[in-house]
DNA sequence: ACGTCAATTGAAACCGCTTTCAATTTTCCG
DNA sequence: CGGAAAATTGAAAGCGGTTTCAATTGACGT
């Protein structure tokens, strides 16, 4: 039926010149001459020829993968803001020639999984998202000795040297100045929306947070700490009680822009303006189904867009598999506060 | 530093038997005695052997892998809708011991990249999505001679057998669903804020829209007919210009949640009561940060998972490739009508 | 005890590419 | 023009599995 794939060796009949010359040529060896190099070249492009990747990773050793195991946890399977990381890396990974290896697994085979990509040659180098303090997993692949590097991080401090690559964004300093801001403003009374307390990230932003109040000798009743998946329901839900209680805050401090629409829903229905009645503040990782780039920005917020943190975790990853004499990559990004109309001075 | 990796020939040697049985063994031919098989078993689990999947791959001429060529337009990087499909996939894939392959290009690349990895034989298969009308991509993998499944369809209408696999949801009848609901409420106005006009699911919904209003009767202007990409700032900005008409429409059907998550934000803002004031239906994907799952739901909409399409494409796909007998697939699902509390019958 | 047939196990070819090392051409100069 | 050095090209050995076909072993009937 269809003609069987070309393999280099027809090539090299078709040519009358050797394989070895052929895949040199290829290579753009400079052994080669260079008239046999466009011949060559040249000829590849009629036979529409492409060399088998599975041979070329034999040969080689170098899978030219990078794996990034998901685990589908039960409410949220896979999260708008693996998405857009995601995004990012992928892109970067194709610039150079990398595929991206998506593993999607229960979180009882997350271990095992990273196991068996390794041993059976799969890829190259992991990325890990989503670290909570002393991850098992990184552990697991230092074990391992395969490449990788973490989005976020454990436990350890920004200048203390770690033992693995990493690139994080500020979540402590970011929500400790967004506090500030707020407190600037006059407000007293905040509460905080956050992530999953077992997360690093979660557990830094609510240390900034609790920094900026401590700095100025206000305190938050721990009823106003919040801990939960962010999802727009949720921000509706912990809003809708939290706005009926008697003493209610007048500022809102949340982890993500999908908790914050669902914060804003709450207040419409209760009748409450956005930024006069009660400010709010949010993580913005600049999604882009949730775009906060109107001027004014809809939401007050700290800006960091996770679709470039995973270009540049690609990037680090990348350069650490090409030169394995690289150093580890401990990188530190930081978040911009974006004043937008949902924050205003605290009512009298 | 770390011991070398364990092949075939390491275990058969520490077996004492040969590279044949081992690997006979490892695949439980029936053809090796039991007893030999148990010791191999357990061997490969001693020395924590994993067979080089490129070797294999090489040997077999099976790559155990499915790509997904993912364009990253410019506003929409990757979409949501799209991960939670990939979500589904990715579990089914897994399950299968299949690998997911990803790759994020841009459009113009997009072509080359069904090519090159066909080419290079790193996929066993393809999944499509949103396609377009008389899609260049299908006319491709034909020619390319290569499985693949559409999530979606082209131009076919449900009955002509078409000459690919695909699997869609009935995105016409939901809608005319949807409409002959709001119809029954009373509601005679009507907009509709839809996906992207070219792609097919967007124009089968805009048909049954219309499908449902000229049994009725019904007249819809075409100024009242958005297409656009499916943001929550998009359904805001439509929804505000569309309320601040003198004559405004008392019902609106969205393509996504997250459009009508922006229109009512844009209602709220205008003080205006969603299903009492105006009612909404929206499409409602069952993605995994926006559930919609209370009781009664947020919105009434028509309810598909996306996430459980992925699965099931995930499924034909990979029965096509393992048995290339196999007829092709062409399957169509049923949207649910959920009653939500963003509906009620039209104020007289 | 012996031939026969089924049950097991092995040797070696092959999948398609890279790379080491050797072979052949060219080029350059005295 | 002869020969050494430089420029090209090739032969063949892996990489780590699978699979064809042959060889060996064991069981069984007589």
């Amino acid at each position: 039926m269809t003609a069987k794939k070309t393999s280099l060796k027809d090539l090299s009949d078709y040519l009358g010149l050797s394989q070895t010359t052929v895949s040199r040529g290829l290579a753009d060896y400079p052994e080669v001459a260079a008239r046999t190099k466009t011949r060559i070249r040249q000829a590849a492009a009629e036979l529409n020829y492409a060399p088998s990747s599975s041979a070329q990773k034999l040969a080689t050793g170098r899978a030219l993968a990078i794996g990034h195991v998901i685990t589908l946890s039960d409410h949220m399977t896979l999260n708008p803001f693996y998405a857009d990381f995601i995004a990012g890396a992928g892109e970067t990974y194709a610039d150079s020639g990398y595929d991206m290896l998506i593993s999607m697994v229960s979180r009882d085979k997350e271990l095992e999984t990273y196991r068996a990509l390794t041993n059976s040659q799969k890829v190259d180098g992991f990325v890990l998202s989503e670290p909570v303090p002393d991850d098992p997993r990184i552990a697991l692949l230092q074990e391992l000795a395969i490449p990788f590097i973490v989005h976020g991080r454990t436990s350890a401090s920004i200048s203390t040297p770690s033992d693995y690559s990493w690139l994080d964004v500020n979540n402590k300093r970011g929500f400790e100045t967004a506090s500030r801001y707020l407190l600037e403003l006059g407000h007293r009374q905040i509460a905080l929306i956050n992530g999953p307390d077992w997360l690093s990230f979660a557990q830094r932003r609510k240390a900034g947070f609790e920094a900026a109040l401590l700095d100025c000798g206000v305190t938050c009743p721990e009823a106003w700490i919040f801990a939960t998946d962010m999802s727009e329901r949720k921000g509706f839900e912990i809003a809708s009680q939290l706005l009926q209680q008697r003493q209610r805050p007048t500022a809102i401090l949340c982890s993500s822009m999908l908790l914050a629409l669902g914060v804003q829903r709450a207040m419409h229905s209760q009748g409450l303006q956005i930024g006069a009645d009660i400010s709010l503040i949010c993580w913005d990782d600049c999604l882009s189904a949730f775009d906060n780039q109107t001027t004014p920005p809809q939401f007050t917020s700290m800006r960091s867009s996770i679709f470039d943190a995973g270009a540049m975790v690609a990037e680090c990853l990348l350069a650490q598999i090409e030169s394995p004499t690289t150093l580890l990559h401990a990188r530190i990004l930081e978040a911009e506060l974006v004043k937008g109309q949902s924050t205003g001075p605290v009512k009298s």
